[in-house]
DNA sequence: GAGTTTGAAACT
DNA sequence: CAGTTTCAAACTC
């Protein structure tokens, strides 16, 4: 692909790189407008106030080159405005562009209006914005499809966007108004640079009126273009889309005029929708929740095709190269879709895609159709919208951040096409199912019912799950299995990793008890649970996914295993007046931040695995061979009767032994007793004993590890825990870690990769995502280990090792930022799983650390997630480089959540350690805590990878 | 399928 | 923080 910086000239960039100013271009430019230095400043300086979005939007899998364009452009707005020349800022300018340009800038821009508008409000402390920085960071993301289309162009584009956002306030402030304005406005700004970069001169004079109206815009303009068509809209778009672009390329090339002014025409009509689809989205995120970025996604598809079909296409590389990203993700979508459901349902795309889809990471979130509802079938569970409030990211992610369990699994299920219908989520409307949640809920209600079809979560797909399915969704279960914690995916690799159908299947085991009941909830499930149910559980083994039952905690409590794991009810489910539905995300959002307010670590996996021990061993014990995963429960199950033989014990539901932490009595855990475990490993862990929550779990990592504990987690909704994505991190022992986790699960897919990739982060959480010990490369680990430490103090006794939620990171953050290090050694972690004196378990070792959507992080912006495949290489860099100064730049998430961290103790870095990270140990270890910082909260955000490899570069 | 048991979550 | 209540899953019949 090209090189952005070939492209550049064209877009003159000229701000950013040196060569670019002395380029011809540049001085073209410069002569046309003297305002560019203006601009430049305010551009950056957006960018910078963003933190990392340019990381964010920077997709793990673009290639260098697309990225470090990327940056470029971010950086550099001025281009276009220098073009404008005679205009005030390149604002206008853009604005102007957006008019004419029409549809396919629309498109894009939306997502980056929105993206801009966050910026701002991120900027100005004073804005009213309720949203956390991590719809920022979201839109970020959006904006960065958009961005890495178009590479001279669109980076000029995107700057002006930017500069222009940051120069107006009231679009920034309010972001709500923003409908078609907006729309225009964005998209204009990305054509009017390639035009401008033409023919600068024909632009200016609408901007003004142009961007007038984009500051009045309202949502619900937006809104109301979304329409129900909206789910067909992006098939449609993506069409359009291509078409759009391949022909503005053209005109872009021998006709730059000319673009223009086809654009604003036949590109405004056609795409209108989609515009206002994907402005909606980008909306959203910036609200919180949803995510632009499938949308995004999906033109960038489009776009891709166009691209190479175009002879333009080398010079736009940067577009190719996102689309490919989010291109997979979407086709698989997309013919799951079509196959399944020709209604267009959406799917949940958020989940990642089938491990087989590396790049998939993205395809998460493209497909999601503007559909209000549901989006027909496709996954069985639905991740929360991570961004709302301190959500973790939202969908935006697609690629790997958000994937939740959801997530996670309606990738499986896309990819293998096994979707099926879902139940209500289809029927567009769906009666809402709680009267007495409906007060609260209702408000939103609206606009998430429109919305929340992102979300919804379709359901099924496991039940269908043949056998067969089932190895293809391996692959995805493994993926959902890390992102259950965090959002990480894995990559198909691990057999060991639930079938994403088995995994849905369990519900049906569970329970069938209420089925009928939920009056509500029958509407919403209309499918029948039941039969699916005792499907897949026939079929499958103990472990299944569950659904749950509820009838009184409106599936808004911990007590709902969905909720507890991060997703939404679906069909399976026979819970009544149920709240726990993408309709009413806003709602679901709240409470699960209240609840993680309370709990940091409320939605954290429940499930760690202990860093040192083996994946898992096997014993045989009774009757058939028991694998006693190192994997402990986070906080220990508390049975007094059934002796942790039956599944009221929650290790032995999730089939691993108990540990110290647990405060059970005769227990009897096959799995593994609560005496045992540790024995073998830690001295130092007989000493714990049971410590409150967590400290026991500090020591385990996630779960990732140990087959039976992916299986057990990944299944169990509670396991996952898609919104508060979890990292692991292993540790410094990279190499026990890699053991654990092939390699190349990590950079294989993509999908689960990059956005969660690593690390996802669990991410990745979550899903979270995430979560996959496993899926943490080493640098993960390192970065893990750097975060782990920081977090791990706050969260020994919270136990959660793996959550990230936002409040255990804001705290932790801050401690280490300010102070000091601590106490304990990490060194030690790696083969002796330190427990402290204290019972807590050493940090080092444990490292986890959880990405919690929720977790202010995600305000930051995204920070960066590593992501799974060059995610390795970029933390690197980031580490060692930027890294630490994005990390302090960025405010301090704090966030809302509180912290608790029980022990506040603080383990010291690993000063020794200090993996081999960058090479650097000390520095890696400063720039570990900086990156840490950012990373933890962006957790959510997404393309990691993307940002850290860009920062990397940069630096470089 | 109804009822009971169990233990986590929530509440006080 | 401990005790109690609420809740829903697990289990039994």
């Amino acid at each position: 692909m090209d090189s952005p910086e070939s492209t550049q000239p064209y877009t003159g960039d000229a701000t950013e790189t040196v060569p670019v100013q002395d380029s011809p271009v540049f001085s073209y430019i410069s002569n046309l407008s003297p305002i560019q230095p203006v601009k430049e400043p305010a551009v950056s300086q957006g960018f910078t106030g963003l933190n990392s979005p340019p990381i964010v939007f920077t997709s793990p899998r673009l290639n260098p080159h697309s990225q470090s364009s990327f940056l470029k452009r971010s950086q550099f707005p001025q281009l276009p405005s220098a073009k404008l020349a005679g205009q005030d800022g390149g604002r206008r300018i853009s604005i102007t562009a957006a008019d004419r340009s029409g549809k396919l800038d629309g498109q894009l821009g939306s997502g980056l209006n929105t993206c801009t508008e966050k910026e701002l409000d991120s900027s100005r402390p004073v804005d009213g914005q309720t949203e956390s920085p991590i719809g920022c960071s979201d839109q970020f993301l959006a904006d960065v499809v958009y961005m890495d289309s178009f590479d001279s162009n669109v980076s000029a584009d995107s700057s002006l966007n930017y500069s222009d956002d940051i120069d107006q306030p009231p679009v920034g402030v309010t972001y709500s108004k923003e409908s078609e304005g907006k729309l225009e406005y964005k998209h204009g700004a990305r054509r009017n640079e390639e035009s401008t970069a033409i023919a600068p001169s024909a632009i200016t004079k609408q901007t003004d009126e142009v961007h007038k109206r984009g500051a009045s815009v309202d949502r619900r303009a937006i809104e109301r273009h979304m329409t129900p068509k909206d789910g067909d809209i992006r098939g449609d778009q993506c069409a359009k889309f291509k078409s759009n672009l391949s022909e503005n390329l053209a005109l872009t090339n021998n006709y730059p005029e000319n673009l223009m002014t086809e654009n604003a025409e036949a590109g405004q009509t056609g795409h209108v929708d989609d515009s206002s689809y994907l402005l909606s989205k980008s909306i959203k995120f910036y609200e919180g929740n949803e995510n632009s970025v499938e949308t995004t996604g999906a033109l960038a598809e489009a776009v891709q095709t166009e691209l190479q079909s175009s002879p333009m296409a080398a010079e736009h590389r940067g577009l190719f190269v996102r689309c490919l990203q989010f291109e997979d993700a979407q086709q698989k979508v997309i013919t799951n879709r079509h196959a399944q459901n020709p209604s267009g349902i959406e799917n949940s795309s958020r989940l990642l895609t089938s491990s087989a889809d590396r790049e998939g990471s993205q395809s998460l979130s493209l497909e999601t159709p503007p559909t209000p509802i549901s989006r027909a079938g496709m996954t069985q569970h639905m991740v929360y919208p991570r961004n709302r409030g301190n959500y973790s990211i939202k969908v935006p992610m697609p690629l790997g951040i958000g994937l939740h369990l959801n997530s996670i699994v309606s990738t499986m299920q896309v990819g293998a096409g096994e979707t099926k219908n879902v139940k209500s989520s289809e029927k567009g409307n769906f009666s809402i199912g709680d009267e007495e949640l409906v007060t609260p809920v209702s408000s939103h209600l609206s606009e998430n019912s429109r919305n929340s079809s992102f979300l919804s979560a379709s359901e099924s797909v496991l039940e269908s799950a043949d056998d067969g399915r089932r190895d293809d969704h391996a692959s995805m279960a493994a993926i959902s299995a890390n992102s259950l914690s965090t959002y990480n995916v894995k990559p198909l690799g691990n057999p060991v990793l639930c079938n994403p159908i088995e995994d849905q299947s369990t519900p049906v085991n569970k329970r069938k008890s209420n089925t009928g009941n939920a009056d509500d909830a029958e509407e919403f499930n209309k499918s029948s649970p039941k039969r699916k149910r005792k499907k897949t559980s026939e079929s499958n083994d103990d472990y299944s996914c569950k659904r749950c039952n509820c009838k009184k905690s409106k599936c808004l409590k911990l007590y709902c295993d969905c909720f507890a794991a991060g997703i939404y009810c679906a069909e399976p489910c026979s819970c009544q007046g149920c709240f726990n539905r993408p309709e009413y995300e806003d709602t679901v959002l709240e409470i699960r931040q209240q609840i993680e307010s309370r709990n940091p670590l409320a939605f954290a996996p429940k499930i760690v695995q202990h860093f040192n021990e083996p994946p898992s061993s096997i014993c045989v014990e009774e009757e058939t061979q028991i694998s006693k995963s190192s994997g402990r429960h986070k906080r220990g199950c508390n049975c007094k009767k059934s002796m942790c033989l039956k599944k009221y014990c929650e290790c032995y539901q999730a089939k691993v032994g108990c540990s110290d932490g647990c405060r059970c009595e005769g227990c009897k855990n096959v799995y593994g007793q609560k005496g045992e475990y540790g024995l073998n490993k830690d001295v130092s862990m007989q000493g714990t004993d049971e410590t409150t929550d967590g400290s026991f779990v500090e020591k385990l990592e996630m779960v990732g590890s140990g087959n039976v504990l992916y299986h057990t987690e990944l299944c169990n909704p509670h396991n996952l825990t898609p919104l508060t994505p979890s990292f692991q991190y292993s540790d410094q022992g990279k190499g026990a870690s890699k053991a654990w986790l092939p390699p190349g699960k990590y950079f294989q897919s993509p999908e689960s990769g990059p956005t969660f990739g690593v690390p996802c982060i669990r991410f990745p959480r979550s899903p979270r995502n995430s979560d996959n010990p496993d899926m943490i490369t080493e640098t993960s680990k390192e970065i893990l280990d750097l975060v782990s430490f920081d977090h791990e103090l706050d969260y020994q006794k919270a136990g959660a090792v793996n959550d990230f939620s936002s409040g255990y990171h804001g705290p932790g953050n801050m401690e280490l930022l300010s102070g000091p290090p601590n106490e304990r050694e990490w060194e030690n972690n790696l083969e002796v799983q330190p427990f402290s004196g204290s019972g807590h378990f050493s940090s080092a070792s444990s490292l986890r650390w959880r990405g919690s959507p929720i977790t202010p992080m995600a305000q930051f912006s995204g920070t960066k997630l590593p992501q799974a495949v060059d995610f390795y290489d970029d933390l690197h860099n980031i580490m060692e480089d930027e890294t630490p100064e994005i990390l302090k730049d960025t405010p301090n998430p704090l966030n809302t959540v509180k912290v608790s961290s029980p022990n506040k103790k603080r383990v010291s870095p690993p000063h020794g350690h200090s993996r081999e990270l960058g090479s650097s140990s000390s520095a890696g270890v400063r720039m570990a805590r900086k990156f840490i910082l950012q990373a933890v909260p962006s957790f959510p955000p997404l393309t990691p990878c993307v940002e850290s490899k860009n920062g990397g570069q940069e630096k470089a």
